[in-house]
DNA sequence: AGTTAGAATGAAAGCGGTTACAATTCGGTT
DNA sequence: AACCGAATTGTAACCGCTTTCATTCTAACT
């Protein structure tokens, strides 16, 4: 048999199928004695209501489009699970949306997150161009980036001091008295690796120490990509006592490669990542990382996008702008 | 303005509603020169299906609900990968959601999922009971378990031979010569940790060593039970040279214990993690772990599940085992 | 008893699509 | 030129709910 509908319930319970939308929505105008013949037809019939019918009319479908490079990454996983939580909290559901870094698919899932009329889509980095984001945000159609920017587009945010990160991430290795400390970047289109790499500049240049280009890298946010920078920068000079890693990833595969011509973390050299994620604790020696709070991130971004859904005016877009938090453990040592 | 509606496109095309429709759900049976004119309205309004209101009357959302513990855990983050991939690929969404261990949690997901009108779920390991999910799957609706089991109820799901697992590690470590080797396992009350536990003891019972209860411990998935676990162990007994993890996370917390009480791994105690994330390849030494498939795993699942929902005829409930393989890494060795 | 203002409920019009069925069109026959 | 079946297209009902507006009750007041 087919699901009871609002007037399978209205029949039995002897009212019109007004009076039970009423009482599914506890309107305050239902005598007592109605709503509760009502709540009884619906439990004897074990009635559902259908939210698309419900949302064709009020057009809220609580359902809200969080789109990310890879869940896989814990990165994006501590976020989004941030995101959940707030949005389960204020009844919303999450359509999870995998790009891969591919700018097609997110416009595709931006195209059909828009057909399934969510009421709104959070973003988070990744290195694709706006061309579909855009015109999304320009229309007013509720959206928050995390530790992404659209260019000349106001537009709410959250995002880490990734200056403030990459400075104290540096500030720490030169208080230990390294001097010559390299930088194994991520992907300098992005603005979180490049406004590390600002700190990181801003904190050598207040030490009076002149950048060398040769201590430089940049690569992508991963193991791979950082066993690579490591095993480049070797095979150009050993003179260096440390490194500022672009992520955990970045900084875990560089370890691996130190280890591997001989140079022991901290003794040879100090490593210091970003993010700390739960790898950081898993890297022996433990990893010195600039914390970053991917949760609270996650939950923030999901109040920002709540207050424009059922913002009653709108409101100038506000930046959330969360500190960094220098995390010492053991792979960072003075200088021998 | 409101947003466009297939009137609009009806109207600017000079043609009826019902072309309009014909021509998005291509139709085989529209002049080709009426599809382009159509085709052109659409454009020139930058119209958008409504996918509620088109649900509302084929009764398909092309979305499903993907209910794991925590989006956080890489072990989940991977399989949810791989449901979401596969998903994408046949034009599905996801939406996700973290149960964060609590049976109430997942029934008003399962709530909300059904209201929402998904066209299945896809249910991940936990040590819920079952009180919500068997009347769903009696009921018809389309389900697939990973990593779990609901008893007496026959339905589709898929997981890893984590006996054939539990047995790989235990000979592993038999075959470097070991002869006390601990388990460390997960919470015995799910299967996946009971079937790797019955591997080990088999393995064990095979090579005539008597089990030893006092090497048989048991906690949480968590790099916390893995040092409590492993702090236990070592306060009872150090008569033992190997040890076998539930998973990597307690494998990871074993080993930093181990290393607190002047004991070096590989030296004098052999690890074995199991799931092989992401970890065991960052852990120094790298950690022998038993490889699950996860995004295998979570791409079948996800096969099995759109079997179900675009299913012609039913069939009978298919189980997917998949085969764990042992990766060999530096955590193992033989004993001294 | 007759009013009357709320309170409570019902009737019915959408929301924006899909689709069964009817109607129209059209090239080819006879 | 009348006729026919297939190809196209249009009409209108319906999916299951919300909500406006009208209607009916109720109880408090003259």
């Amino acid at each position: 048999m087919p699901a009871p509908t609002i007037y399978d319930v209205a029949q039995r319970a002897g009212v019109s199928s007004a009076t039970v939308s009423r009482v599914l929505n506890n309107h305050p105008l239902v005598k007592p004695e109605t709503r509760d013949r009502v709540m009884q037809a619906i439990k004897e019939l074990d009635y559902q209501v259908n939210l698309l019918a419900a949302a064709l009319m009020t057009k809220q479908t609580r359902t809200i489009g969080l789109i990310v490079p890879d869940i896989a990454n814990p990165f994006f996983a501590e976020i989004a699970r941030g995101v959940e939580e707030a949005g389960a909290a204020a009844g919303f559901n999450v359509v999870m949306c995998n790009t891969l870094e591919q700018a097609e698919r997110e416009g595709r899932y931006i195209q059909v997150l828009r057909q399934k009329h969510v009421d709104g889509i959070i973003f988070t980095s990744a290195y694709l161009d706006d061309r579909s984001l855009t015109p999304l945000i320009e229309a007013g159609f509720p959206v928050v980036l995390i530790s992404r920017e659209v260019e000349d587009v106001a537009v709410d945010s959250v995002r880490t001091d990734d200056f403030e990160g990459g400075y104290q991430a540096t500030r720490h290795l030169l208080g230990l008295g390294h001097r010559r400390i390299a930088l194994l970047a991520g992907p300098l289109r992005t603005k979180p690796s490049l406004d590390r790499k600002k700190g990181y500049e801003a904190a050598l240049e207040r030490a009076q120490i002149p950048l060398d280009p040769g201590l430089l890298l940049s690569g992508e946010f991963s193991i791979e990509s950082g066993k690579a920078m490591a095993q480049h920068l070797l095979q150009s000079t050993r003179d260096f006592t440390a490194i500022v890693a672009g992520n955990d990833l970045i900084a875990a595969g560089a370890i691996k490669i130190c280890r591997q011509h001989g140079l022991s973390v901290p003794t040879d050299v100090s490593v210091v990542g970003y993010d700390r994620t739960i790898l950081a604790e898993l890297i022996e020696p433990e990893l010195t990382s600039v914390a970053q709070q991917m949760h609270e991130m996650g939950r923030q971004a999901m109040e920002l996008l709540l207050q424009r859904i059922q913002g009653t005016q709108t409101r100038e877009p506000v930046q959330v702008v969360l500190p960094p938090r220098l995390v010492v453990a053991g792979s960072t040592a003075p200088p021998r």
